[in-house]
RNA sequence: GGGCGCAUAGCUCAGUUGGUUCAGAGCACUUGGUUUACACCCAAGGGGUCGGGGGUUCGAAUCCCUCUGCGCCCACCA
């Protein structure tokens, strides 16, 4: 078949997609084989395609594409959550823009709304991933809300409860007033903000007294049951025992004393808001103060705002700063700076608010996922290793999960109320369970479903992801099937570490938890994509390229090489497009190495020349030694590396160097011994350049030749290891040492390469002429002569102690000659005498070990012979 | 405030137990080169007191101390 002299991505990245999915390449199903599995980190299902998705996936692609090429069964698993506050918190924005409340609406209706919204952008992502390449085995495509996922969340919750793991408890929680739900910890983003400590005056009761309180929120005062002060403050010992009366409120609270209250700050004293602060309930539950909720769910204040009930807690602080400086309770007002915790996904300020939630302990359900990563014997290893250090730091201060969330998109907590009471309720996976277990409960036999109220949260999206690894082989259902049994424990995850815990470390316990085993053998940390300025690529900056637009410009195969130049594993990826330029400029160099060859006439009339025997020796072993160092960094999940390694190999050795010796002349035919093994080779290039740039391989691999739809690059073979020839390395070192030495001559000279030159060489070592064909034939040289004595009037340069001439017509400039030989002299020199230094240090030859003192007298003796040829070359001009 | 980590060429980064992988790579830069696969190219070249200071050692980018400047995580005193 022609090849076209441009190759065209676009059209060439749908054809062999198209054609991998026909075949059905990346389905995979338990065979003999080894194993090897991916879990895709499920994107949120609404999302759409972003730098760091495209970042993760290509890495994950390129593990997979491997594993597959290694004969591996590769599973990669692909799948999206459905990211419950987010999702939600967008079908409610939706809804407002049609004039629907959501409060109007009843659950089944709300959801109905989210399931149109969810199959109406659902997937988008999934598509986009195929855009990139990803050899995603799409029939086991699963979402977080599939029927037997939910059922296998609402299994485990159950279980967890009945094994004494669940409660409920009222509990200090992050309130989002504007989602009007919970938030866990990790999900509140502290943001540093300019407020003001307001100083307010408390009178004593029975007392002409009065106490300064310094606090950031006065609108809480309606809140305070208590002033504390510390014990051991000198200041306020009169005040001991009394009680003090809150502004406005005209509340009497009692003052009491605890060492929690920090003398130095503010003026040392402490109203106490049990209700809408997590210390203030800590000092609360210790001292038996009242707790009083001031606020409405949308962080309104309720009747106990007194007359500024209804008001937003913003206006009332503004509001209540006003009434207090006019009623003198306002001492004065200080610019304070402190960090307010915000709503990652609505960006509202978090409100800390006493509520009902479910909670699961977490302390013993930790330990052995804190082992698998840390223990003596890690059974899970992450890559960077630093990560480890937070993994600890994360586990060592685990505390119990809220997993509740006030929510309707998600699974539905199944716990079943019954009777009056809030404390009154049963858990079980279906309503029918549950009654059955309330009857018991009860002793009521009457009792039907209808009396039954199921509680009306849903669950943390978290916590269906947290059995991803084992849902999606349906292993919680049932445990003992085919598949789960083949490919868990999977092999690699790769995420970010922003999730470690979130998701990783939740991962990791869940398997050990339901399946007594790790879910995973690594994990892959990617950094975070940041652009050229190293800001965070986002939205609202503007500053994130349209991954399809990279994508249609650079070709998939550009875009991923681009990405992977320069990321090491844990480090943020600095992404410029040029990146993406030059991963697609090795694609086009690629396909110009193939168009050489693919355009010369065989004659098997010739025999192979001596040259190409030499080359196709040396690229063998040099393709050898890659092949190792490309294993070494994949085994360290350095795929920077690797692909750096190939990417050199490729174009240094393969097109630099090889292809240049094994060249035939212009319009001449190549004999047919050398293109069979420079086809052989090629396809050995394309298969270790395959994983990281998919298409473009396997378009070139069926320019080849004829093949079949099982002769796939994509399911071929990695190349065999073979043995090396490294003497053959090192000499060509020195040979390209030599044949750059006559290039920098003809350019210092203006000599053009089209001149044949005459050439000599003056050997002191008998070192071997293997390369001799190469070396005439790279520069174009008219023979090799050797000569026994410096050749006068010629062009010199030198390799180690070997001397080159290259003779040249009229005269050359004796003056320059010699001044370029006298510094060349005393460099060498200045370095003899270093090493001679080293050498004559008693204490350097006794403790340093005989390697070493080995090669620094090699260096010597290697000196010393440049110095000699040096000088008779120096002798000879004078 | 507590913890972890980083600092090597203009940029992004390698550099494993201290010594031939020791000062490196890619990009960028400079100079020269196009009828002969490829200017998305080829060749040649410049560029670093390894953040500063001190120490250990025959020997330090590498180990220790200290200072400086960054980054991340945790807790956040009203």
């Amino acid at each position: 078949m022609q090849m076209p002299s441009k190759y065209d991505a676009n059209q060439v990245e749908n054809k062999w997609y198209d054609y991998w999915m026909k075949h059905n390449y990346f389905h995979s199903e338990p065979d003999e084989r080894e194993p090897y599995t991916i879990v895709i980190p499920p994107p949120n299902v609404t999302g759409v395609l972003h730098m760091g998705h495209m970042l993760n996936n290509t890495i994950q692609d390129v593990l997979i594409r491997r594993a597959r090429l290694l004969g591996k069964n590769a599973c990669w698993v692909p799948g999206t959550d459905h990211a419950s506050i987010a999702t939600e918190a967008k079908v409610v924005a939706k809804l407002k823009e049609q004039g629907i409340n959501k409060s109007d609406l009843t659950r089944e209706e709300f959801l109905k709304h989210a399931w149109d919204w969810t199959h109406e952008y659902g997937g988008v992502i999934l598509q986009q991933l195929k855009k990139l390449g990803c050899s995603c085995d799409w029939d086991r495509t699963k979402f977080t809300l599939d029927d037997d996922m939910s059922e296998a969340v609402i299994k485990v919750f159950v279980d967890l409860y009945e094994k004494g793991l669940i409660y409920r408890g009222f509990r200090m929680v992050n309130w989002d007033p504007e989602a009007k739900t919970t938030l866990s910890d990790e999900e509140v983003i502290y943001e540093e903000r300019q407020g003001n400590l307001y100083y307010l005056q408390y009178k004593i009761d029975g007392s002409p007294d009065t106490l300064t309180i310094a606090t950031t929120r006065p609108e809480t005062i309606f809140g305070d049951t208590a002033i504390c002060i510390n014990p051991n403050d000198d200041r306020f010992s009169h005040l001991r025992g009394k009680k003090a009366i809150v502004p406005i409120c005209n509340r009497v609270v009692p003052i009491i004393e605890d060492e929690y209250v920090d003398m130095e700050f503010g003026t040392g004293c402490l109203k106490v808001t049990p209700a809408h602060d997590e210390n203030d309930k800590n000092l609360g539950d210790k001292h038996s103060l009242e707790v009083i909720d001031i606020f409405n769910e949308d962080a309104s204040l309720n009747s106990y705002g007194l007359h500024y009930e209804g008001k937003d807690r913003f206006v009332v602080r503004k509001e209540i700063v006003k009434e207090l400086e006019e009623n003198g309770f306002l001492i004065k007002t200080e610019s304070h700076l402190n960090k307010v915790g915000t709503s990652e996904r609505t960006k509202a300020v978090i409100e800390p608010r006493l509520s009902d939630q479910w909670f699961l302990k977490m302390e013993e359900l930790a330990k052995p996922a804190t082992q698998a990563v840390l223990g003596e014997n890690p059974e899970i290893n992450l890559y960077p290793k630093k990560f480890e250090n937070t993994y600890r730091h994360w586990m060592e201060n685990i505390r119990d999960w809220n997993i509740s969330r006030q929510l309707i998109w998600g699974q539905q907590i199944p716990a079943y109320y019954y009777g009056d009471g809030k404390d009154h309720f049963v858990v079980a996976e279906t309503i029918e369970q549950a009654l059955e277990k309330a009857k018991k409960a009860t002793n009521n036999q009457a009792l039907t479903t209808k009396d039954l109220r199921q509680d009306t949260d849903a669950l943390d999206t978290w916590f269906s992801s947290w059995l991803w690894p084992i849902s999606v082989f349906d292993g919680i259902r049932n445990p003992e099937n085919k598949d789960i049994n083949y490919y868990y424990p999977t092999n690699d995850l790769v995420t970010g570490p922003d999730i470690l815990f979130f998701w990783v470390a939740r991962m990791i316990i869940a398997g050990y938890e339901y399946k007594g085993e790790k879910p995973f053998n690594n994990v892959y940390l990617t950094g975070l994509v940041r652009d050229k300025q190293r800001r965070k690529m986002s939205k609202q900056l503007g500053n994130s390229p349209d991954a399809l637009k990279l994508i249609e410009e650079y070709s998939a195969d550009g875009v991923r090489v681009g990405l992977l130049l320069s990321s090491a594993a844990g480090n943020d990826l600095l992404f410029d497009e040029s990146l993406c330029q030059q991963g697609k400029g090795f694609g086009t160099k690629i396909w110009n190495a193939f168009r050489l060859v693919d355009g010369w006439e065989v004659s098997k009339a010739i025999d192979q020349p001596e040259s190409s025997k030499m080359a196709i020796a040396w690229y063998e072993s040099k393709f050898q030694k890659a092949l190792l160092e490309i294993e070494d960094h994949f085994s360290k999940y350095r795929l920077s590396d690797a692909l750096m390694t190939i990417y050199k190999l490729i174009f240094d050795d393969f097109c630099g160097w090889f292809l240049e010796m094994i060249k035939p002349g212009y319009q001449q035919p190549i004999d047919a011994k050398t293109l069979k093994s420079v086809i052989a080779i090629f396809e050995d290039n394309l298969k270790i350049i395959h994983p990281f740039m998919p298409f473009l391989t396997e378009d070139i691999w069926h320019y080849m030749k004829e093949r079949t739809p099982e002769e796939a690059l994509i399911i071929s073979k990695w190349p065999v290891a073979k043995p090396i020839n490294e003497t053959l390395i090192t000499e060509f070192e020195f040979v390209s040492e030599v044949i750059s030495g006559i290039r920098s001559i003809r350019k210092e000279k203006n000599i053009p390469f089209k001149d044949v030159i005459g050439f000599s060489v003056l050997n002191k070592e008998n070192s071997n002429t293997n390369f001799d064909s190469i070396i005439k034939k790279l520069g174009n040289l008219d023979g090799i002569n050797y000569v026994s004595e410096a050749i006068e009037g010629a062009l010199t340069f030198r390799v180690k102690s070997s001397e080159y001439f290259i003779p040249m017509a009229g005269s050359i400039d004796v003056d320059s000659e010699i001044k370029k030989l006298t510094e060349e002299l005393q460099y060498t020199e200045g370095f003899l005498k270093s090493v001679q230094n080293k050498l004559s240090n008693e204490r350097f030859v006794n403790n340093a070990p005989d390697q070493v003192v080995a090669s620094e007298k090699k260096k010597e003796a290697d000196a010393l012979a440049k110095i000699d040829t040096i000088k008779a070359s120096l002798d000879s001009l004078k």
